[in-house]
DNA sequence: ATGAGTGCAAAGGCTTTGCATTAGG
DNA sequence: CCTAATGCAAAGCCTTTGCACTCAT
């Protein structure tokens, strides 16, 4: 986990080259983005944050780097989708999400509550007939920000 | 919590008014199929629970009950808005999510793992000055179904 | 009567898709 | 060369909004 950069791109060429996609420039410049952000981004953000991506190409791509298991996506209350590079490059970790803004925050969580959470996941998974392949724990709440806010 | 019929229209009504609101029919309607339903569903298979609603007052008004806090709205990966009845009226539990279908499923957690996750929130909550408000679990694997399906 | 609530249809915002062009292997 | 990838524009889907009508108080 917090692979360096050029062990980054390596794993996710590797990755993409599994699953019979290709490297490409923008491909690239979306994994480093995300690496830069170091936070969960909207698309919005990630056409910013890169230069001369056509939007569709962004939309595209995100969706073949989740497929390999390059980035993961998920949507908060605001309805907008997020991404960040999958956990087994960055660690695993949660969300602090703010209600009123959407914005998100990276949280790492005790070992003690971890543990009784992935047992838990097991025993549920179990009991429901489901695969469990990740959970989720997100913290929801107001940030500083919009708590001074006249709302 | 988990209120009788009875009950529970009495106190969405209550909450309804201490907002300046009314418990109209169609709120109401609403409230009973949440309440049937037993588990989160879309907008779209509350206009099919109910009759004769329209889907732009089902999208009003569930803002109104979610802003009286008699109704929660949440979002899985498949860009669909879902609704449940307030925890405080069905009791406290999490979710367990199909990836594939977006179905879901309640479940409840040990205590241990509650509290755990009680006390976290509460000391994340103060590192980040954020004000939370809850905090929400989910696990995410495959259905039996959809393991099954060959895709 | 008077404003809240409703239904219908149109508009919005994020995301996906079609198609012609470009580029990587 | 030849298929995958790209950009642009159009289409889709869920959700929101405008507006006239209805209902409750």
């Amino acid at each position: 986990m917090n692979a360096s950069p050029a062990e980054l791109h390596r794993t996710a060429g590797e990755r993409l080259q599994s699953d019979g996609q290709r490297y490409t420039s923008n491909r690239r410049a979306l994994v480093e983005a995300l690496a830069v952000a170091d936070r969960p981004v909207s698309v919005t953000d990630l056409l910013d944050l890169t230069s001369g991506l056509a939007q569709s190409s962004a939309y595209r791509n995100l969706a073949i780097l989740e497929e390999a298991g390059v980035v993961h996506r998920f949507v908060t209350s605001d309805d907008t989708a997020r991404y960040e590079l999958s956990e087994d490059l960055t660690g695993h970790h949660h969300h602090l999400i703010c209600s009123k803004c959407g914005d998100v925050v990276d949280i790492e969580v005790p070992a003690a509550v971890e543990d009784g959470v992935s047992q838990l996941a097991v025993d549920i998974g179990a009991a429901h007939g489901y695969t469990i392949e990740h959970h989720q724990l997100d913290l929801v709440g107001t940030c500083s920000n919009c708590s001074t806010a006249t709302r």
